[in-house]
This record gives C-alpha cells, structure tokens and sequence, in this order.
DNA sequence: GATTGATATGTAAGCTCTTACATGTCAAGT
DNA sequence: ACTTGACATGTAAGAGCTTACATATCAATC
C-alpha cells in the first residue's frame, strides 16, 4: 500500500510523470523515506491504472508512458494520509549489527562501529546534497536529525570502546 | 538473511530457546530493532537446523523444542558482523507522511502531525521502559537517541506550522 | 467440572521486495 | 560506421513478510 501511496504523493506533487521519472524520484528526492526500483513500480503503475488511481496516458517517444493522478487517486492519497497511522517499525541491520556488537571482542567492536559510523557520514553527505526548500522538506529534516543524531551516538559508542575503563 | 541472524545473535547471547522463547524475546527486546513473529520464526528454525546453524533438542512438555546454535552457527554470526556492510536503509511510513505533508491543508497536517508525534511519544515510553543495562543496550542507546530526536523535530514542525507566520 | 488465558507449534495464501534477465531507442562523441 | 551512455519498459524466480486459520496442552480460577 506504501508504495502505492508514493507513487501517487509524487504524482500529486510533482505532476504527470513515466514510471522512469517515478523511478528516478524514488532515487534522489524520495531515498531516505521508501525505496522502489523500476521493476516493482512498472507493474504496480499498471495495477494502480486498472483500479482507476491513474491514467495512462498513450505512449510517447520510446515507448514512454506518461501517468496522470485522477480524482479517486487523490482522495485515497488524503484518505490514507489522514487515516491511516502509521507504524513506526524499523528493521535496521545497522541496528541489529549494534545490538549484537557485545558478542564481538573489542578490536572487531571497535572495526565494525568505524563501518557503521561511515555509513551515517556517507548518508549525512547525501541529505546535505539535498535542496532543504524542496517538496518533502519536512522528510528531509527529520533524515538529517537523525542521521546526526545516529553519528553522535557512533562517536560515543567508539569513544567508550577506545577507552579501556569503559 | 537478517532474520537468521538476529535468531543466532539471540540463541549466542542469550542461550538456548524455544521457537516461543524467540518469538518473545523479538517482541520484547528486539522490538525495535527487528520485527519478526512465530509464523516467520519456526519454519526459520526448521531450515536452520537442516543448515547446521542450530541443533533442535527433542520434543519437552507440550511439544517445546529447544534449539541450540552450533560451532556453524557462531562462526556465521561473527562472519556477518564482522563482513557485512548493513545498508541504512529505511522504510517508514511516517517518513513518508512527512514527506507527503505539504500536500495537506494546516489543520489537516497539525492533525497528523499530533498522531505522529503520539506516536513517537508511545515509542519513547516502551523503549525507557527497557533496561539500560541489558544485552542490547548500545542499540537501545541509539533507538532512544533517535526517538528523542524525532520527537523534538515533531515538536519544532508543529510550532511552525500553528505560528500562521510560518 | 467448565472456562479462561498463557503456553506452544504449525500451515497456507497472498502480498511485497530483490535480483537477474531481457529488449529496444536515441543522442553524442570518436 | 561504431560505441557508449542515458533513456525507457518490461518479465520471472525466489526470498521475505503478514494475516488468517488450525490445533493442542497445562494451570488457575470459578
């Protein structure tokens, strides 16, 4: 249903759009919020045209299909934004790798923190690259707090394993 | 793949389990790190054993198995850990409804906001119930760190959005 | 003795997501 | 002419996850 929810966000906010653009969305403005490639949003474009959420506008240079929102799209997309409440569920590897990190002795604790660490200083790189006046700025503050939040945490953590009396 | 090692990582630290015992330790401890329940849980178990990462004792009372993790087990557990780069990724359908919020009217997106916010206020309630000196204590460390973050970004949007300057 | 609730384990259908495979167009540079 | 890279769309297999269904034991209460 997410995904779904999605594709019809950023055809409401965006405008018509081919199941590319959509894809190349879902890279760069929409990455820190839900993932889909290209091969789960064809077919769900064609799914979402028959249930009458989008038009499916006749193909155009290559091939390219252009999908328009419709009416009942939009009232679902309001539907589900005022109705529904969303779950708060995680599944983090990086949160599983820190709550098994005490199975690991110290040196391979400390090596695999400094990997995690990385990985929050690459996406922190990655949302700063991102216009905070875009559409999903609201998103876009809430990634960085926590990508901030989730360094500062990193620090902490190695700073107590270098430290032998921790 | 990640499901089979958070059952290793609590069948090391934790000591030998039923395919219950798991499924509760996933509600409880791992909740915010990994969710999984019973229906996911054995039939993993039933494949796991028949990998050689854990061995099924025989059947106790009312047909409890309890599982055990093997030499196998531990030495792919440590592999992971130590190899496996974890992706950051994210799914989150608040996120998302973040995202999507310039999309709503003011009340309509105070209005959402406000469950948001209980929600991550509900978060913070079950994660500082949890003692701070268990076994997956760093991930606790971070899942509170971003809880809390998220609650003041709540916070910061709500002000802005009933301030009719903003 | 009957009911309730926690313990304990499973199957099956269906949805979601990832990975690999597959095809073809168009523009720009060499 | 040829190659490369971006554009553009799909299918299929399999893995992962959720929801609903199904069964049975045991302890405690009424």
């Amino acid at each position: 249903m997410s995904l779904r929810i999605a594709l019809l966000g950023l055809l409401s906010a965006k405008g018509p759009a081919s199941g590319y653009d959509l894809a190349k969305k879902f890279e760069h403005s929409l990455n820190h919020v839900w993932q889909a490639g290209h091969t789960q949003i064809y077919p769900e474009l064609v799914k979402m045209a028959a249930d009458g959420l989008v038009d499916a506008g006749s193909e155009g240079v290559r091939g390219r299909k252009t999908y328009t929102i419709t009416p009942e799209g939009t009232r679902r997309l309001h539907e589900w934004m005022i109705e529904h409440a969303a779950v708060g569920v995680t599944r983090s590897e990086v949160a599983l790798q820190a709550f098994l990190l005490p199975l690991l002795d110290r040196d391979d604790a400390i090596a695999v923190m400094e990997r995690i660490r990385a990985g929050f200083q690459g996406r922190l790189a990655t949302l700063e690259c991102q216009s905070p006046a875009s559409f999903g700025a609201y998103a876009l503050r809430l990634g960085l707090a926590q990508v901030r939040t989730s360094l500062q945490w990193a620090d902490e953590v190695l700073a107590e394993l270098r430290n032998p009396a921790g």
